[in-house]
DNA sequence: ACCTGAACACCGTTCAAGT
DNA sequence: ACCTGAACACCGTTCAAGT
């Protein structure tokens, strides 16, 4: 079985006298925050812990072990609402917001959804929660998790690419006539294309996603909605 | 304006005698599909061409670039097929299939998904019969769009877990109990997900996610259509 | 115009050795 | 039990030098 996580090992004993693991994995997501996910380095980390970069190995296993551990942080942070009180739609919406939120808020795990395993006691938590919230509305056995894995994978199918935009534009002073010159550039063999494209987006680009992520949400939920009535 | 892509840069000149572009990325994609994103690097991929590893250099400007192109190539696989023929609904559908399928091809490009800018002549394409989908339907203005964001985040967003599924699973024996098991033991705190997640799953995982698939694909474009009524 | 090798500034991880 | 530094096997990229 080479499926591993560090969630599917022996808990911790409990911290003794030396560093924590969980001051480690803090420092970890504070890191990534300022600098991506390219500038956490066991050498660098090491170093903002004031201890040598070969330190860590005693805590955790492994680089990609530390990732797992940071990237379960990410997960606390989303704010689950409880169906009884909003009714199941709004109480998915809000979760849907708010995993966005999160996400964009931590660039960096962006790059980690999907490729690393969510096992931790936050994910665990989140994906209980939506699969209550699915539960209360009516769906009923393996449906579901279809429901869910719908809605999460329309989430962060659109939410990662939002976070390569912010990268790119984050760093430069933002001019709506020169992006539009420039996917123009990029469009030139696509007449029909460019056409079509409503080149407005470019006025304010933050708005229109939000617009977008709305239609979207609204669209996936319909669509949930309707298996409930067959 | 920090974005760049190669795209956006100066048309190559024709190749000349030496090695060529095309060449270069051919080789990328076939070591990308045998060894996956990390077993890409600059030096084996010369070595590859039975060149000096900082060879490329003189071809690619950079890793990334290499990546940008390699990437559009596995844009161009997509299936695309004509709404005149088959409606927009069933245009969509084998479209939304035809990109996860390509995906799980070369599970590598999985990583790059809404990492890298996808500009590329063949990404452009894809881009645009989708849109072009979305109008013989009816939708109108920048709602094609949203339209457009919200089917390819559903599709990406569901074919990203995949594939590293399929990493974690591929290199083992599968055990229907075993995996349970591990299951299980990830979930221990959470008995009331334990109750509700359908178990059975782990018998045909396969063909689960099949059935998962299609079940938010409707969905989704269900939700969509119901924007038309409106 | 094209290709080379040496060099620079990094990586993650192992391991024997220290306290 | 915890921490260290040296060492190994890698990276991407630059650049002066070759043909």
């Amino acid at each position: 079985m080479s499926f591993t996580s560090v969630w599917l090992r022996e808990p911790r004993k409990p911290s003794g006298p030396g560093r924590s693991r969980e001051e480690i994995v803090a420092a970890a997501v504070e890191l990534l925050d300022q600098e991506g996910l390219d500038g956490l380095s066991m050498r660098k980390l090491g170093a903002r812990l004031s201890a040598g970069a070969t330190s860590l190995y005693w805590y955790v296993a492994t680089k990609d072990e530390l990732l797992e551990l940071a990237y379960d942080q990410v997960w606390g942070e989303m704010a689950v609402v409880d169906p009884d009180e909003v009714g199941w739609r709004d109480a998915l919406s809000a979760l849907a917001h708010s995993m966005r939120q999160v996400i964009l808020r931590h660039p960096w795990s962006g790059d980690l959804i999907g490729r690393l395993p969510a096992l931790g006691p936050n994910a665990l938590h989140v994906a209980d929660r939506m699969r209550r919230m699915f539960k209360a509305a009516g769906f009923e056995g393996s449906v579901i998790d279809f429901a869910s894995s719908t809605l999460t994978a329309y989430v962060f199918g659109m939410t990662i690419p939002e976070i390569a935009w912010n990268a790119a534009m984050g760093q430069t002073r933002y001019d709506a006539d020169e992006m539009r010159a420039t996917v123009r550039k990029a469009a030139a063999d696509f007449p029909e294309m460019l056409e079509s494209v409503d080149l407005d987006v470019y006025e304010d680009p933050q708005a229109v996603r939000e617009l977008c992520f709305d239609f979207g949400l609204v669209s996936v939920l319909d669509g949930l909605e309707r298996r409930l009535a067959t």
